[in-house]
DNA sequence: ACATTTGTATTACTGCATTAATACAATTTA
DNA sequence: TAAATTGTATTAATGCAGTAATACAAATGT
């Protein structure tokens, strides 16, 4: 579990945790049902508290990302989101506004956000499943 | 100069005007080279603290949508963003960076993506100015 | 020139987010 | 069943973001 964690730069450090897990979950790094080290340990590793592993551990729980039960442990979740579509639509909904806000602001047109995230798909790789409509 | 402040929900109230301010002027309903209330008249009108809109007023000086003259008052300015375009890219592809990590975990694809994005530009009727690669 | 209007700067108050200290509860394992 | 392991809950300490109180400085108008 490779994580890296800066005390320098504003963001807190169980947001840090959150962020990177799920980029690693969202890349295929982390694999679903993957057994995630116990919190005291990761924070062990982290040299942080163990309350701050605890609430990235929660949030990620909250997310449909994690599943922890007391006693046994904390595993990546089968699934990727338990959302239902409607609800997941007005969440990217959201996330949208905002972009298309701030890309005009920046004078970025429809087109040209289209083609720059096509552009960081190819370079990123992220994993076309696509057609969500039918969960 | 409508806007509509909440204080109940957590959103901080100089951004509440920041946003809004973005949006009109994105959206065209507050044109470029108007000039703006006085901040001591805005304060009063929405019932809040001077300070409050002078940082409102100051962020969006930075961020080169008003100019402000001690003395004289503030205005929106006149062109768009004063950012070069390698730095707008910049903060373009931070955006969309979230943006993607966020819809791979709501299992969202990048076709749906940018599907959801043409029917959000048709019906929000963003300007298609496109093509700022010459700048 | 002087008073008024306007944005700017400094400082302090306050609440909340982040982290920490510590105790509790469920599960596993021997 | 007892001890160890693991997640959960409660409470407190701390820093910082948001707001406010107040004074300063530049431009304008008469």
């Amino acid at each position: 579990m490779r994580l890296h964690i800066s005390t320098k730069d504003g963001i807190p450090i169980y947001q840090q945790i959150v962020t990177q897990i799920k980029h690693m979950v969202a890349s295929g790094r982390l694999a679903p049902g993957t057994i995630m080290p116990p919190i005291r340990t990761l924070a062990e590793q982290l040299i942080i508290n163990p309350n701050t592993v605890a609430r990235a551990y929660k949030e990620l729980e909250s997310a449909g990302i994690f599943t922890s039960r007391q006693g046994s442990g904390t595993r990546v979740a089968e699934k990727g989101s338990p959302l239902e579509y409607s609800e997941r639509l007005q969440v990217m909904d959201q996330l949208l506004e905002g972009l298309l806000v701030e890309a005009n602001q920046l004078d970025f047109s429809v087109e040209d956000i289209i083609e720059l995230i096509r552009q960081k798909n190819n370079s990123f790789g992220i994993s076309e499943r696509g057609n969500n409509k039918n969960d």
